[in-house]
DNA sequence: CGGCATCGGTTTGATAAATGAACCGTTGGT
DNA sequence: ACCAACGGTTCATTTATCAAACCGATGCCG
């Protein structure tokens, strides 16, 4: 393996639960000689990317991270780095998909791509906000929230945009314990009648939910078959998107992904 | 020079006015082989840190950087915590403050803010590295280093950026003792011939000088009168950043910011 | 106090890795 | 149709990297 591999290894080692480590746990937690990994830490420090917190003391991530993201962020934003995981979503499925953004707390829109496989789809152009408790969007990101937040949310009023709207705070919290269980949200009708939305949770660098990945279809076309189709390719599309955003996929979810994903295997 | 190390320069060669960068371009601009260059931006770009547009196009800062400086930032927000004083800085004197940091024998900007007082502005965008003997941030920083590493900084090449630019080792030193005295480094046009700068060194928790604060005004505005408005109002937002940072102020410095930044009174 | 473990950091011969010149196939301009 | 420059690859040579043992310092515990 190249040696600059391994060095950009090191800096996977830190995380929020283990912000700083010393020289020999870094070594053992990256499977490295401890010179070696001295060596390597220390060219990380050379280029600010690793400080030491003082002569002998504990290695932590450097001030030169910040300027590299500063430029990253000026140079990609967000939806350009989003638009061809959405477009190739939508390709995929045959339908409308769309990714939503938390704002100001409310969730919007940021982006969207059509399919041409039907002449007959579901246009986002006019949509502002996305109702947490009507769309499957605001239950994926509802559901990601923390409890105080969440419980805010569903103090707000809750209108009936169909008669399939969910209302109702407790049946809103179960369904949001089933979302938690499955990684995945499904809406039927609830914001526009033919329409069944389905989608997964987004997560930032620091692991939050700050947006939602979706599929809209008209409600004929949402066979539970198709279901299936959406679900594995609104989640291959959602960890392509937090990757291309520096985001973390929390170890829960990743392993439902995982879990659900793909036939069951033994493992070797 | 060690492998890593070479990787890691590559990432210095991005920046706001050079954003993307092609193969034979990275190769040009870091001094390496094609081929060696490739490799070594194969590898950030397997790390995340570099990310190709498409298959043979240019390469730009990845994902990666989003993670790790939101790390950072939750761990040691220096950067969050300076900015509204930066930002108050600049308000107060009219003119681009800035703050940088000492990172692997380089001083490296950290952050900066502008003034929206006059039209024209130093922009701080596209440096990368403050030369020592040349910007008021270099001098007041170099001042307080431990003899053995100020000289072996005084050994390096000391280009003349200007016809202003100080560049005898002698000279230097002489002048070193006076921002020691002062408390308060200054540079007219060491950097650019038009930019005169001031600045104060930053002190952390060990009271080791581990960065300065600036002001950078055009000449014309730099007037003596002005001079005394920016000394003073770096002093301040010097202590400010001090503090918040859990640094240690020098007594002796202390005692020459109290003394010179107020008129004279008794102690209690 | 003293022994023991572990820390960050350094040295060593053996070895695996990086290197750079030449070389592809493509592309884009003239 | 040409030529130059591009991104990317190959391969013998060389050099930096590796692992194990070794420091002195620190801190814990009896």
């Amino acid at each position: 393996m190249s040696t600059v591999v391994k060095a950009l290894q090191l800096l996977d080692l830190f995380s929020r639960s283990r912000p700083q480590i010393g020289l020999s746990d870094l070594a053992r937690l990256a499977g490295l000689n401890k010179a070696t990994c001295f060596r390597l830490v220390s060219d990380l420090c050379a280029a600010g990317l690793v400080e030491q917190m003082g002569p002998g003391r504990d290695y932590r991530l450097g001030p030169a991270v910040l300027r590299l993201a500063a430029l990253r962020e000026a140079q990609v934003p967000l939806r350009e780095a989003a638009l061809p995981v959405l477009q190739a979503l939508a390709a995929q499925t045959g339908e409308t998909a769309h990714l939503s953004l938390m704002v100001g707390g409310d969730l919007r829109p940021l982006a969207h791509a059509y399919s041409a496989a039907h002449a007959s789809k579901i246009t986002m152009e006019d949509v502002l906000v996305f109702p947490f408790h009507a769309t499957a969007s605001g239950l994926a990101v509802l559901t990601h929230q923390p409890a105080a937040l969440r419980e805010q949310i569903l103090a707000r009023p809750l209108p009936a945009l169909t008669q399939y709207t969910l209302t109702d705070p407790a049946d809103l919290r179960a369904r949001l314990r089933q979302i938690d269980a499955l990684g995945f949200a499904e809406s039927q009708g609830g914001f526009e009648t033919d329409v069944h939305s389905f989608a997964v949770p987004l997560f930032d660098a620091l692991g939050s939910c700050t947006g939602a990945l979706s599929v809209a279809a008209l409600a004929a076309r949402a066979t539970p078959a198709q279901a299936l189709v959406f679900r594995s390719a609104l989640v291959a599309a959602a960890r392509a998107v937090i990757t291309l955003w520096g985001g973390s996929l929390p170890a829960r979810l990743d392993a439902i992904w995982t879990a659900e994903g793909s036939p069951p295997k033994e493992p070797s």
